[in-house]
DNA sequence: ATCGGATGTGGGAGCGTTCCCACCGCTCAC
DNA sequence: GTGAGCGGTGGGAACGCTCCCACATCCGAT
């Protein structure tokens, strides 16, 4: 039905049909101020009549701007739909932009092959900001992105040193929380298995670690220091290792939930009691925490928050570009459960 | 730096500086024919000394087309991070995109209260068509995209009588596959776990269950069938409710291999020997088949070239809307392992 | 010489908006 | 009665691009 889609009715047409000018007809659309009653009405009539939709285009043209806003995530397909930290900050991201008004557009930066198109995406007027998520090490990605004039807010810094304006987790904050809790809980020799050096998830857990050893008056040992890559089989490489060099450490700080699984699963094979004889504390809060035998004691982050923060920072910097906005740490804390 | 970021260079200031008219500017840029070499080179270096980018608004408002392509998934984020079916669909959908220049904006349908919003982005001229995916049973969202004259590709049909152009995994050719290999098996009485009634993935499946049987020259009988809801716990139910009705049954056809891995867990707890006194097979191949126990046999479907294949169906309806194109059903074959 | 056809080139028109300014008709104060 | 002020209105200009037509140039064929 309907062959031939005759063409979408313009401004100009919608304004004819009801009888006004163009310029009211703009009025009516976009929350108009000053317009009477009586052609106000007339407008919508038309609106509804010829079922009209503004061209977001043209605009666009005049405006400059869109009202939409990228969320980039430089990951493998594989590891966005399978991090459950990816569902929680977009959620949280999208009901933030949905209340801003603001639609959120997501990119995936796939091969790097194709990151030129994404370039060119972000680059040629068809979202107003940027986030990006991504964990990676030295990506000039953002650089790139500001060089053109648009706002980025990322989350989750690559390396120390970031220029943008970001938003991340307090890594050294929450690792501290879990360290203290294992002093606490009156363990002597407290081990860790921490992440990757070049991140700062990793690097940062693991100072956290120490800066809470060193306000209970104790020192890093490096024989309790394992790392691993953040994979499950990682911590269970990692574990194995601790017991082998130290079988009397009693309590091990992992850096993200995956390698605390890898230690739990190292322990049971060993033939530990957790969390008897080895106290196992995880960072993350991921759901696998809860399901975890026995459930994981583990760093609370919430990645919905993250996500708003995110939504919230790069507003800020999209109405005021000038200001020096520092970053955003986010607090954690710690969840209490049966591996401690 | 930078503080005062100069506005972007239009065409026009490109072309100036490169010493020549607006229309030669625009045709080397746009993989001009027709252009000396010198003019090439002249307009080239324009760009990079200015940093030129064109402003994709400017272009689509006269042009009628983006090259952008938006994939919108209607389900919760929870789901979408969930199912690795997506990651798959989504890398098929991705590349075949970028091979065709094209880049691919991914909108999440998530609450109902925001797809007013989701509408007028996709009906405001900001993509050239749309892939659709969606399980669910009555959206009338394609229909409404339609209206407004955008292409449209859905994947995995929400019912039978769909009117859009489609692609599905051939249900009914994938379950009898593997009904008659377990026929071949000289397993006598098979049951089987189905899903939901009102998808299609759950209907169609139970018909090429029933189909496959019939060719065998059984009958369906009721006390053999079960329905899940695609959920494991479900799978883990039916299997119970199985057994308890039907202690002679020697095989089982999952309708997923969520429910498949339901029914594994019920059958060990149950003592029974898989697959030796009960084989199991299920469909999808979600990589969690290959780390059952034992290995799960399978109807293998590719969400990647289901991916292809959507939009292999968009970019042909986008050249011409007028044909009337049919379904495509992608066919599937069996992964026979240790369960069966 | 003259012409016809490539091959390049410049720039006007137009895409569908918003912005803004000029302007209209009233009312109210003086 | 005059003028300031206000709610309301119409439409020109501009946003930055592509399309297309007119035109200028140069070559080889007649």
């Amino acid at each position: 039905m309907n062959r031939t889609p005759r063409p979408r009715p313009t401004l100009e047409e919608v304004a004819a049909r009801a009888g006004v000018g163009r310029g009211t007809a703009s009025r009516v659309i976009n929350g108009g101020e000053k317009v009477s009653e009586r052609a106000r009405q007339a407008v919508e009539d038309a609106i509804a009549e010829l079922g009209y939709v503004p061209n977001a285009n043209a605009r666009a043209l005049v405006t400059r701007r869109t009202d939409a806003v990228a969320l980039v995530i430089a990951e493998s397909e594989e590891r966005v739909f399978g991090e459950p930290f990816f569902a929680g900050i977009i959620r949280g991201i999208g009901a933030a932009l949905g209340d801003a008004g603001r639609q959120l557009v997501l990119l995936l930066a796939q091969a790097s092959e194709r990151r030129g198109a994404l370039d060119e995406y972000l680059t040629r007027q068809h979202v107003d900001g940027v986030l990006l998520l991504s964990l990676h090490d030295d990506d000039e990605l953002p650089d790139r992105i500001r060089a053109h004039g648009l706002p980025v807010v990322v989350g989750g810094r690559a390396n120390e040193n970031v220029t943008s304006g970001f938003v991340d987790v307090d890594n050294v904050q929450g690792a501290g929380l879990a360290v203290a809790h294992l002093v606490d809980r009156g363990r002597a020799r407290i081990a860790t298995i921490a992440g990757p050096a070049d991140m700062v998830a990793g690097s940062s857990r693991f100072q956290g670690y120490a800066a809470a050893l060193a306000a209970a008056g104790r020192e890093v040992d490096e024989r309790l220091v394992e790392r691993g890559d953040f994979g499950q089989e990682s911590g269970a490489a990692a574990m194995r290792a601790l017991l082998d060099r130290e079988p009397a450490v009693d309590a091990v700080f992992c850096a993200n939930d995956l390698m605390a699984l890898g230690a739990l699963q190292t322990l049971r094979e060993a033939g530990r009691q957790v969390p008897e004889e080895v106290a196992v504390v995880g960072f993350e809060d991921a759901p696998v925490a809860l399901s975890a035998h026995p459930p994981l004691t583990t760093v609370h982050q919430s990645p919905e928050q993250m996500g708003r923060e995110m939504v919230a920072l790069l507003l800020e910097t999209m109405t005021d570009p000038e200001a020096d906005r520092p970053g955003r740490m986010l607090p954690t804390y710690l969840v209490v459960r049966d591996s401690s």
